[in-house]
DNA sequence: GTCAAGGAGGCACAAACATGCAAAAAGATA
DNA sequence: TATCTTTTTGCATGTTTGTGCCTCCTTGAC
């Protein structure tokens, strides 16, 4: 990658999220820290960012740009996505379905990652678009553009001649009483199915969805293996921990 | 080769892929790597690219994403669009594969429309999001970054439980000897089978594009149907009249 | 205060670059 | 066509740039 490249990605990193750390960056654009630390101090004495001890800040005032980007820098979900990295390793296959959760981890991903990674979502498939060691196989199917995955019965299908070694699952909702639930019966199946054929399970939730209501279908749970969230409510804590499911917080 | 074509063929590939590698270009062109510094050289000499160590970038705004990326410079793509928009009406089933001058065709179409469209492009379902009476159904395959379309085995089968009305092909090459062309087999296959279960099929070429070299893999072109172009050169013109196609321009 | 994490500066190495030169290619003139 | 001239190319040369590692110093959290 291109030097320019690079601190052109860190300029554009820096406008999403509104603050980078250096060690964070080097893993992401898979270069040393050093020459993280020296690209941002060339690019503070250029002016176009505001570097601090540890990282670095977005200078000026907050310009807004009309994308649909407003809800992407949410530091809740930087620190999921964060955490959950420690569980993909190189040559893994992947199962990440959609949700802007997930939509972070991919961001999030090193640029020199290897491994397959299947997808049902066609924001996360553009997402892997970088990745050049990263083959995305994408699941067809009816588009759902409230939650922008594909459904239906060839995406069920189509995922029955596969396995993978980690389902990342976005989730919308967790509930002591009932467990996982999702919108619509037709992602619950896929969800259901995409457990299935994925030796571990891994469950992302931010904190202020544990209480969103109105949806009432229920996704198998038994084979969830990590569940990455902020804070655990204790009483979730509870249920999840008398199911040997490890939980990251 | 020579030396000015090959500048020419330097500025094009910078216009496609924003970046270039001089170690890249000197295996791309078969030339030494010499040769190539002193084209960038040059080229930068004449404001036509921005040297960087290691390559080149191309010159004016900076490009962000894909998303944006097609907006800025193209005018010729939106005429084209704007000129195959005649062709859509509502409660059609239309297929449509990838390419930039195709997503630029998508964006004008009236938030209004009404039908059902087949894609194996990412980029084009989520361009279709804000479209709520139009049924996307998303093909999937394996992700080939380069044009960002789903292309296999999958794909093909997928595509042979379909009818449609229309197929809005973007096209890479076309030329008066061979016809149309594309990078790949894969594609080939694909855009063949998309012909084959379409009633209509409309081409969408810009005219920079004619001459393009590289993709030798034929595309059957017996069915096309319409041929939307800039200006059109006599030979192909010729080749397209003898063949009742209609060519607008 | 202590101490781990982050940062500055120096060093080393590989990759990329400029320059000069000779050979090859292209073009011109007869 | 044959010969001469000009342009273009590839190679050899020393030089510069970018990067990672190392050591030592600074910061800031506790």
């Amino acid at each position: 990658m291109l030097k320019q490249e690079r601190q052109q990605k860190i300029v554009d990193i820096l406008n999403e999220e509104h603050k980078v750390i250096a060690s964070d960056l080097s893993k992401r654009l898979s270069v040393s820290e050093d020459t993280i630390r020296r690209d941002l101090k060339e690019l503070d004495h250029q002016g176009m960012i505001k570097r601090v001890h540890s990282g670095a800040l977005r200078k000026g005032p907050p310009v807004e740009d009309f994308s649909t980007r407003q809800n992407i820098y949410n530091e809740t979900k930087l620190n999921l996505a964060t955490k959950a990295l420690d569980f993909i390793k190189d040559d893994m296959v992947l199962v990440i379905d959609g949700g802007t959760t997930n939509l972070q981890l991919v961001h999030q991903l090193p640029l020199t990652l290897k491994g397959t990674v299947i997808t049902n979502s066609p924001p996360i498939a553009m997402a892997l678009a970088n990745h050049s060691d990263v083959e995305v196989i994408m699941l067809g199917g009816t588009l759902f553009k409230q939650s922008m995955v594909n459904l239906g019965i060839d995406t069920f299908e189509a995922l029955g001649k596969m396995r993978a070694d980690l389902y990342i699952m976005g989730i919308y909702k967790i509930d002591a009483q009932i467990g996982i639930s999702v919108p619509s019966m037709a992602e619950a199946q896929i969800k259901g199915k995409m457990t299935e054929i994925s030796t571990e399970v891994l469950g992302m939730v931010t904190n202020d969805k544990l209480d969103t209501i109105s949806n009432h279908i229920v996704c198998p749970t038994d084979q969830l293996t990590y569940l990455v969230t902020e804070q655990v409510k204790p009483d979730i804590k509870r249920m999840y921990e008398n199911q040997r499911i490890m939980i990251v917080d």
